[in-house]
DNA sequence: CCCGTGCCCTGGCGGC
DNA sequence: TGCCGCCAGGGCACGG
């Protein structure tokens, strides 16, 4: 499940494999992840675009090419890998780019993902990325503003999952981003409004050393081939369900919230 | 508008 | 060993 330390890892490894490089052609085997155009109009556009810079916004990567935006999500299991040009494909690579001296696969067992082709200068302003809130990170976030999304009736974890509110974070990420602000993922966002500067600044923390670890690696995602993330020896909570908690020493508790499966510290997470 | 639920989809896993 | 049904969940559609 990529989140936004996922993505910025792929996003810097596919930078260092195939920025300059020409797709030469794109075989689109799963039409609906293209939601933009038919598999003919995608190739059509495609073909003789050159990849001049990958950039990425929440979980989003945007690959700049010669004369247009190619906007990518990887939802819960989507991948990119490198084949050889004598390699045979997957049948889950569902979007083959042949690029000068490889091919580049869009990998998605659960098919998810999502592709949109932009128009330069709509990338960001346009959805689905325009409907994104504030990376934590952001040096122009709005806190008054934030502040207030989270007087919203709902949990804590599902306002930190809601992208347009703050985006990055997904289900890995608030959970523990919740252990570190000691609060149960189920407490109402507006008892904790007062708390925003703080919940910004777990998000941005988790964030950072999550990245800086190249991401956690969960079940069947990996970054790439052969890439693991380093930051699942880091989780203090989530996917540590019958551990010790290392702050108090409880068995960390598996629940649902926001109907998603939340870990928490029953002791240290009131 | 607000918020909860179900859907998309496949593979892994627990139970029998 | 094999099969069945449940579960994983980001983002969106839908409905009360």
């Amino acid at each position: 499940m990529p989140e936004l330390p996922e993505v910025e890892t792929v996003k810097e490894t596919l930078k260092k494999f195939i920025l300059g490089q020409t797709i030469h052609k794109v075989e689109v085997r799963r039409p609906k992840i293209v939601k933009t155009n038919t598999p003919e109009e995608f190739n059509e556009i495609l073909s003789g675009q050159k990849i001049i810079d990958i950039t990425r916004r929440g979980k989003f990567l945007i690959f700049e090419l010669t004369d247009v935006m190619l906007i990518s999500h990887l939802r819960m299991e989507g991948k990119y890998f490198y084949r050889k040009k004598d390699e045979e494909f997957d049948k889950h690579d569902h979007i083959i780019f042949y690029l000068d001296d490889i091919n580049l696969t869009y990998h998605d067992t659960r098919q998810f993902g999502t592709m949109h082709i932009k128009a330069k200068g709509d990338e960001l302003t346009t959805e689905p990325v325009s409907k994104l809130g504030y990376e934590p990170f952001d040096e122009n976030i709005d806190r008054d503003w934030i502040k207030k999304q989270f007087h919203k009736n709902l949990s804590i974890k599902a306002l930190l999952l809601d992208q347009t509110i703050l985006t990055g974070l997904g289900n890995i990420y608030v959970d523990e981003v919740c252990f570190r602000l000691r609060v149960h993922p189920s407490t109402p966002g507006k008892e904790l409004s007062h708390r925003t500067d703080e919940i910004i600044k777990h998000s941005v923390d988790v964030l950072n050393k999550a990245i800086a670890l190249g991401g956690t690696t969960i079940r069947s995602y990996t970054s790439h081939e052969g890439v693991t993330g380093r930051f699942q020896n880091e989780l203090l909570v989530h996917q540590q369900k019958g551990k010790e908690c290392t702050v108090c020493g409880t068995i960390i508790e598996k629940t649902r919230v926001a109907g998603r499966g939340t870990y928490f510290c029953p002791s240290c997470q009131k």
